[in-house]
DNA sequence: GTTCCTGCAAAAGCTTTGCAGAAGA
DNA sequence: TCTTCTGCAAAGCTTTTGCAGGAAC
């Protein structure tokens, strides 16, 4: 399918976690649909195909997926977790007009920190919030 | 009593909120605790000195303040929300070790993004997490 | 008197847990 | 066969809502 897809496989083999149907899904999922979804958006789509599927078992799968180090929480918004496949390092920018949230790149290295000597640090996480080009547009052309 | 307080008191002023004793009481503790408490831990704390104090209130004037742009929320943990007074743009340091949440300067402008042009920003969220150097001296000496 | 604030109880919403049956190695 | 995965129902938590009494202006 693509090299994300493909070396999530590869990952899955190697840690010995079963490609099951509903994994896969989720996992093709997540790959096609770049947009950080909520736990209900992958739930209610995937279940489209699958009608018997439980949110149970997306919650299951989610958490299977972020301990193999495969998906990323995105905690941008604090009364929805979204999730991320994880491919290079990104930020995350979400427009509070459309509630899109798209990526983009950061040089996290140059962020010149004082006060972190001596930590050991494992995850990195950008949250930047505000308005989207296409919606101040179409806020400006209301005025 | 500090300068965040009294710069927290004239906003409040400015906007027209009320100064009631809960309201004052939190903005107190928030700017004595800057441990980025939870609902709860500024619940149980206050509720000592206040005992018919109720949560609800609690959450009433979390929002208020966070609406009038003094206090931000801190999601670095998709499980619960912390409360940070607002002072000068800063990042967030999750020991996942002890738990602690401490600040660390930043430099947000040398981030060499690519992908936000043409983006209004208003908010800028750098959360990392990891260990402090406290927990890995413990982790070592156990070894 | 009118507006705003607070506390209680209930409701709502999201996530986790326990367990039994199904699927896969 | 034995382990793992899945779905259902229930439980658990956090947060929100509705409302009535009280405080402040």
């Amino acid at each position: 399918m693509n090299q994300v897809y493909d070396h999530a496989i590869e990952e899955l083999k190697r840690q010995n976690i079963r490609l099951s149907t509903r994994r896969q899904k989720v996992l093709e999922y997540l790959c096609h649909n770049l947009v950080h979804p909520t736990v209900d958006r992958i739930y209610v789509d995937i279940k489209k195909e699958l009608p018997n599927l439980s949110k149970t078992t997306i919650y299951n799968i989610l958490d299977t997926f972020v301990d193999a180090g495969l998906v990323r929480i995105v905690n941008i918004e604090d009364n929805e977790v979204r999730y991320d496949i994880i491919t290079e390092p990104h930020g995350h920018f979400k427009c509070v007009e459309c509630g899109a949230i798209s990526d983009f790149e950061i040089d996290i290295d140059s962020l010149a920190l004082t006060g972190l000597s001596g930590c050991k640090i494992t995850d990195q996480d950008v949250y930047f919030k505000g308005i989207c080009p296409e919606c101040l547009l179409n806020i400006n052309n209301k005025d």
